[in-house]
RNA sequence: GUCCCCAUCGUCCAGCGGCCUAGGACUCCACCCUUUCAAGGUGGCUACGCGGGUUCGAAUCCCGUUGGGGGCACCA
């Protein structure tokens, strides 16, 4: 038997970060049985139905590598593997439920429903429906309060259905007894619970990975397979991320929820993926927490998920990707970070010759100081700045360009005036020469007043490297403007 | 309310009856390095929710309790 597993998003907004967790699982299962993993996308609520919300999944999945093999946009044996596209596959095995007696005809208006769930709830009795229109006709039911014309098919729950089921990582599971659930809705899209097990058994699914919030729905589904007959996949119910106070994770209590999220702040891929991967589980050696994909699906063990819902920290996803970031070549981090610059607005698309130049040099002195790919943007804003837009920040110079100090850049500014080869060993020379040993200033206090002068902040690259970025004359320039500051 | 799932440092993970006076990582703190900031190095703080069992022996098994989470839609 081949491994199929799949991922089934919805396109309701922007793609959730359970939707890249549940791929990354599915995958390395997938990959490691040489099997196959489906992209299927289950768009049967039209509304809230978003059209570009499709593309933005596959986009941040292959993003993250999570390449499928079957899919909308690549078709495959199983195709349309978009639930909108399938609306006929699904009618024959509701019209063989409903022949069968599995299913019925309701005519109950959403109205009444919900006026039957407050009712239930009043008096403190487990909600479900009441099962009015089982075995009418639809005359008969016409007859009744709360009719509505176009009828829904429920499934009939019989007294004894399946609750428990056998799950990858929990063991034995006994899941809560459904109510009648409606498996057509008016609009004759099938529900999820339909679509899904309909879907699963044609595509031939071998393997179900889903959140943990779809436990208490298994015996919906067990039922679907058991009465039309069809073998039963496997279910692994993989733990919920949680925001910091426990919570399923949300998009309203957490920015990390939506995965596009990652691209704009400037996580690595590679970062959040094994992050990822550390959520609910760890390998066999678990004092490795840094991993690629290949080593995390040569090992993957279903028994080694955890059941406990991993609470989503970004100051662990923080320091991984500060890890990647330094062990990327430079070439490489500078390609990943010209996008960021370019949309600070501080390099051109495409970038200059004298731009590239700069980066080059710039970018080793960024490595590792960023978390962030877009943090190197405020460390380089410096020297990539144009110069009529430089400007020392009010409050560093406040507290650092104070009084006498003048005297020191003025030193400094003299000793570089006649400084030939102007690179960082000649300007720190220079510099140590003019104010070390010439006003006799320890180097970290004689560096100050001359590094927000130049860089215009307190935090910035080291100083000599800082001006042998910045050229001769764009540094002098500055120095000299400080010492007028000061002076004046 | 009801049903179900779960329970080790602040967070992530190890532990699947004795190797545990509980290990690693992140965070935090201190120190070292140091021209700022980082990075790096060293060290430190902090956890088996509680109560009963079972057992020679329990973080590990069982029961209860407490706490957290999820489901209970013509949403997925």
């Amino acid at each position: 038997m081949t491994v199929r597993v799949r991922v089934a998003p919805s396109p309701t907004g922007d793609p959730h970060v359970g939707t890249a967790y549940m791929s990354l699982f599915n995958l390395a299962f997938a990959r490691q049985q040489g099997g196959s993993f489906v992209l299927r996308v289950e768009d049967t609520d039209r509304a809230r139905f978003r059209a570009d919300s499709e593309q933005q999944v596959y986009d941040t999945l292959r993003w993250l590598g999570l390449d499928w093999d079957e899919g909308p946009d690549r078709g495959g044996p199983y195709a349309p593997y978009r639930q909108s596209e399938r609306l006929d596959t699904y009618r024959p095995h509701v019209e063989r439920l409903l022949a069968d007696g599995h299913a019925y005809h309701c005519w109950c208006s959403p109205e009444r429903l919900q006026q039957m769930r407050e009712d239930q709830q009043r008096r403190k009795v487990p909600t479900g429906y009441d099962r009015l229109c089982h075995g009418k006709s639809r005359d008969e039911r016409a007859a009744l309060p709360g009719f509505a014309e176009t009828p829904v098919v429920r499934l009939l729950v019989p007294e004894d259905p399946p609750l428990t089921f056998t799950d990858l990582v929990r063991g034995e599971v006994s899941a809560p007894r459904p109510d009648d659930q409606v498996l057509l809705k008016t609009d004759g899209f099938p529900t999820y619970h339909l679509a899904v097990v309909v879907d699963d058994h044609l595509m031939g699914i071998t393997h179900v990975v889903r959140g943990e919030e779809w436990i208490s729905s298994t015996p919906k589904h067990l039922l679907l397979y058991d009465f039309l007959g069809w073998e039963r996949p496997q279910f692994a119910h993989m733990p919920l991320l949680r925001n910091p106070d426990k919570s399923k994770i949300s998009k309203r209590k957490n920015p990390a929820a939506r995965l596009t999220w990652f691209l704009e702040e400037g996580y690595l891929p590679e970062a959040l993926l094994n992050f990822l991967g550390l959520l609910g589980y760890s390998l066999p050696d678990a004092e490795q927490e840094v991993f690629t994909f290949d080593e995390m699906s040569a090992s993957f063990d279903w028994g080694r998920v955890n059941t406990v819902g991993p609470v989503f920290d970004l100051d662990k996803l923080g320091w991984l990707n500060g890890h990647y970031l330094r062990e990327l070549p430079e070439d490489e981090l500078l390609a990943r970070l010209l996008p960021f610059l370019q949309r600070d607005g501080l390099v051109a698309d495409p970038p200059t010759a004298d731009q590239r130049a700069l980066l080059a040099a710039a970018v080793p002195l960024v490595q590792t100081r960023i978390a962030l790919l877009r943090d190197a943007g405020p460390l380089l804003r410096f020297a990539l700045v144009d110069e009529a837009e430089f400007a020392v920040d009010p409050a560093a110079a406040e507290k650092v360009l104070v009084a006498g100090t003048d005297d020191v850049l003025a030193a400094a500014a003299d000793a570089l005036e006649p400084v030939a080869q102007w690179d960082t060993e000649h300007v720190q020379a220079a510099l140590d020469g003019a104010l070390i040993d010439g006003l006799g200033l320890k180097r970290g206090k004689a560096y100050a007043p001359v590094r927000v002068a130049v860089c215009g902040a307190t935090v910035a690259p080291p100083l000599p490297e800082s001006m042998a970025l910045l050229g001769k004359e764009r540094t002098l320039a500055r120095l000299r403007a400080a010492v007028a500051l000061v002076a004046g």
